[in-house]
RNA sequence: GCGGAUGUAGUUUAAUGGUAGAACCUCAGCCUUCCAAGCUGACUACGUGGGUUCGAUUCCCAUCAUCCGCUCCA
């Protein structure tokens, strides 16, 4: 089998209406995708099958759409605007570039350069002549603070006061509505809020197609709970993670866990579930025991207060957080690297197909005339009715194999196809892509046969 | 942000200092009753902006984008 490129898959995504290259006609806006009317229809299918996963089939799950942009207090108090932004500096002898702060711990590890201010950072380095560890000389820019976050202004004027971010996590919108749901739920602990929803960071990184994009969907699930409790519920999620993956067709050999050494500020453990790409192993989703650091931090910035009355033991106390987030648009792009397959036909010749799981399928039936001339009346009936039911394409132009192929280019499951056979009685026969298989079936019995084959 | 490579229809590509040829795809017509048939025809390209030149897709510069490698990555 051939192997698969990631410009394979940009080509073949572009060429059949998955993923468009962002603002294509002024010549691209670097690290932006479009999601054309195949990719989307797919991405919002997987978006469901996380709801049906995350919220509907678990108790005391509710999902919020919290707004993009936040109090900007709502950043200081999560550590974004302090810890989100590297203090960059290049080496003007051999262009390296590099973190100030990692220069100097490793220059000398008792210098603590998280305490010092940009100008304490570029004097220590002058006074101790810190080396460049690449050529070894002494002689840097001045350092430029790089903050991840995007900023933007609300209002006509653009000074410090009405400087608001978009947000680059979907967190703390769950965080900062863990007491009105909490209370309008009448939810007792362990609950979770989830959300899907768009969240932003101003990396300089170039991404492997959609892997990393300066703009990206996150779906997000918070579980509070009490102290205590906390690790085993993070357990718990790593494999409630993995399993989704796993029904969603992601194949085993292809997933691993990825333990955290270094944490980040706010967590106590931290796990990635990585899919391997066609470029290599990548994060798909991250579990995190965040504590009770995220509500402590809102109780103190808001001077509300974030406690919890325990009704069974009349405790107060601010709850643990278990995040488990999986990153959509990098989802999309497993489901899509694995779906996409290099078949070799009978000839020798081969061709480009994707296998979804049904449930994923962009369109779950494609509506065949066999012949235009005498079929395409009833046909196009067939569609009317079966379109109001799940996503269905119609084409009646080229011939009958060339339509099948189409069809299973995309990752159609179900090919209807209309004979004379239909117009005498009623029957149609469906081909399912999987098995190859033609059965003829009833009209009426199609809608049936399909949904069950669609369940996720 | 650094280094390297690349940029011609939707895709894959050819040629050229005198404005580009093909294959596949798509569409229309004829034909065709179950897995990329055939015939006829049609549409569509030199990433963008400058410069050199009588004339640039071709040479030069800049820029944008993509890929590879660094760097970065809560």
């Amino acid at each position: 089998m051939e192997k698969l490129t990631m410009e394979k898959l940009v080509n073949y995504c572009k060429q059949y209406g998955f993923i468009f290259q962002g603002s294509e006609i002024y010549g691209g806006l670097a690290n932006t995708w479009d999601y054309g009317p195949l990719g989307a229809r797919l991405k919002n299918n997987i978006k469901d099958s996380w709801r049906k996963r995350f919220v509907q089939e678990r108790s005391n799950a509710y999902e919020v759409d919290a707004a993009i942009l936040m109090h900007p207090r709502v950043w200081e108090a999560s550590g974004h605007v302090a810890s989100f932004s590297d203090p960059l500096i290049d080496c003007k002898g051999c262009k390296m570039r590099h973190r100030a702060d990692n220069l100097i711990d490793d220059f000398d590890d008792t210098a603590n350069a998280d305490g010092m201010t940009q100008e304490e950072m570029v004097s220590y380095i002058k006074e101790h002549e810190v080396p460049c560890p690449n050529c070894g000389k002494v002689d840097y820019t001045d350092i430029r603070e790089f903050n991840l976050m995007f900023e933007t202004h609300r209002g006509v004027t653009e000074d410090g006061k009405n400087k608001v971010y978009l947000r680059p996590e979907n967190a703390q919108g769950e965080y900062v509505n863990f007491l009105n749901v909490q209370r309008t739920m009448r939810a007792k602990l362990p609950f979770s809020i989830g959300q899907i929803g768009k969240a932003f960071r101003n990396e300089i990184t170039p991404g492997n197609f959609t892997f990393r994009t300066i703009e990206f969907e996150q779906m997000e699930y918070q579980t509070f709970c009490k102290e205590g409790t906390d690790s085993e519920l993070y357990y718990y999620f790593k494999d409630y993670a993995r399993n989704y993956f796993l029904d969603l067709g992601l194949p085993e050999e292809k997933l691993r866990f990825h333990d955290h050494e270094k944490l980040a500020h706010y967590a106590k453990e931290a796990c990635d579930i990585e899919y391997q790409y066609s470029f290599g192993w990548g994060e798909v989703n991250g579990t995190h025991n965040r504590t009770n650091y995220d509500l402590s931090q809102h109780q103190e910035f808001s001077n509300v207060s974030q406690e919890y009355l325990d009704p069974d033991t009349n405790e107060k106390y601010i709850p643990y957080i278990i995040e488990s987030t999986v990153g959509c648009d990098r989802l999309t792009l497993a489901v899509l690297d694995h779906s996409y397959t290099i078949e070799e036909l009978e000839n020798g010749e081969t061709r480009e197909v994707m296998k979804f799981i049904p449930y994923l399928a962009p369109y779950k039936v494609a509506i065949l005339p066999l012949a235009k001339k005498y079929h395409s009346e009833k046909a196009q009936e067939i569609y009317s009715s079966l379109c109001k039911i799940f996503p269905c394409s119609y084409d009646e132009t080229a011939s009958i194999g060339k339509r099948y192929r189409r069809q299973d280019a995309i990752g159609t499951p179900f090919c209807l196809t209309v004979d004379d056979e239909t117009l005498k009685q009623n029957t149609v026969t469906l081909r399912d892509r999987d098995t190859m298989e033609q059965i003829v079936l009833k009209i009426d019995e199609v809608e049936d046969y399909v949904m069950k084959r669609i369940q996720f």
